[in-house]
DNA sequence: ATAAAATAGTGATTTTTTTCACAAGGTCAA
DNA sequence: TTGACCTTGTGAAAAAAATCACTATTTTAT
């Protein structure tokens, strides 16, 4: 399948959810033409980040929505919602669980916090473990996805623990940064950045 | 200043936050290689990013934390936290309400919500309004950021009355997409693709 | 059946971003 | 003061990404 940009992995996200979005509506079909007008983005960019996996359309059709999403939803390896974890089930990680929109798309399996008045209880339905047995967890199930939202200071050695157990990628929520060995993907979300970007955009009051 | 390009933009948010890190050590200059290493860039690249804004740093030396931290912050229009106003004080927006580490980089002056039970109650600090009340807070207070965590599907309508009160940036954590006239910057959230991203890389079980 | 319209796929080109290679300063120890 | 050693800043080159311009199909209306 060769080596695909980053930033098309990207889009292939945006893609897939607004793809379901049209399907809900009723469509059928979509051109690159629609695609690249809702997402802002042109339709060449749109058939040349599809072709990367195959001739997926249709000439003088477009994309047949249901195969598409079908399509993408195998590519980024989501056919079935991926198993996950998540570590720290404080007001981030309560959030996360609570959403049902998440919720839809990664079966998460078991919650871990060091506070033992969480241990023992379920979360929204999940499950919550003591930190101790993330080890245990992570292998006799064999997750590989794991969800890091505990106070950044710990975050390292929590992320050790995932990486010794097997954990393959890391969403981390945390400000710390996170040493990878090669076979581990870390993804840095953080959320504080994000207000940062958007500020550098609009002009001071 | 010339076209600054976001990609340059995301990495100096990474650099404002590791070099806060550093400060916080005693160190006092950096070299563009250490920043690289630890942010697994290349020190060229580093150096090209900043020296978009003009010679920062000391042949021989490197940056001189203090003064780069000043000028980052400068540049992200961030030397004082910016006002900003939260809509939507649910799941996710009252764990942001809640992050010390959110709230000492952005100040939140105000909340919006249609449950009346929120209304007229402060969440950790932020006074709760109805979101009746929008524009006009909005108007009164000059403010230009806005972090949306609302439902998706009051989502644009809400975006419409707060581009229409004068909001020049919005900070979408909802997966409803946002269309933004000129001189308006939407900056999109969205947790969900952030998990699917990482899905791609990460081998299945 | 035919022509007009729509639309995917793609080689070539352009634009953007990143990296290379190195000159120009500066530090520091002896 | 000298010389070895660092580190920035930058023109040129390379690599990557996006776009253009066009071809090949397919649909649809007549
Ligand atoms: N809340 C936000 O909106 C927000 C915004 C930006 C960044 N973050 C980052 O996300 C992370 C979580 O934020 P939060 O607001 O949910 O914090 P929080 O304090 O509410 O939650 C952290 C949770 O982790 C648990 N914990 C502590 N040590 C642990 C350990 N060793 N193992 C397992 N669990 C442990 C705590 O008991 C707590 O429940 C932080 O790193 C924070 O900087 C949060
Ligand atoms: N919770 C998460 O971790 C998470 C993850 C991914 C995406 N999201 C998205 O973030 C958004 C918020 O998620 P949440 O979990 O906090 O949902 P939530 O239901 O807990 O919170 C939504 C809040 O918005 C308020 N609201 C409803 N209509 C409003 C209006 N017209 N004006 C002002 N406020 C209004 C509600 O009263 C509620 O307090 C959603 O769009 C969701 O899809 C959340």
């Amino acid at each position: 399948m060769g080596r695909i940009p980053p930033a098309t992995v990207k889009r292939l996200c945006f893609y897939l959810h607004l793809l379901e979005r049209l399907k809900k509506e009723g469509k059928e079909y979509v051109s690159s033409k629609e695609l690249a007008e809702r997402l802002d983005l042109t339709d060449t960019q749109v058939r040349r980040d599809l072709v990367y996996f195959g001739k997926m359309g249709k000439r003088g059709m477009g994309y047949e929505i249901e195969k598409l999403i079908k399509e993408l939803r195998k590519i980024l390896k989501i056919e079935k919602p991926r198993r996950a974890i998540l570590i720290g089930a404080g007001n981030l990680g309560t959030a996360l669980l609570a959403s049902p929109f998440f919720r839809k798309r990664v079966e998460i399996v078991a919650a871990f916090d060091a506070d033992i008045n969480k241990v023992g209880r379920r979360i929204h339905g999940v499950p919550v473990y003591s930190d101790c047995e993330i080890s245990r967890v992570v292998r006799e199930m064999g997750i590989k996805i794991a969800i890091l939202t505990t106070p950044p200071d710990v975050a390292p050695d929590i992320a050790g623990i995932l990486i010794n157990a097997g954990i393959q990628g890391i969403l981390n929520f945390t400000p710390a940064s996170i040493k990878s060995p090669p076979g581990v993907f870390i993804h840095d979300v953080d959320l504080t950045m994000e207000l940062e970007y958007l500020s550098f955009f609009v002009e001071e009051e």
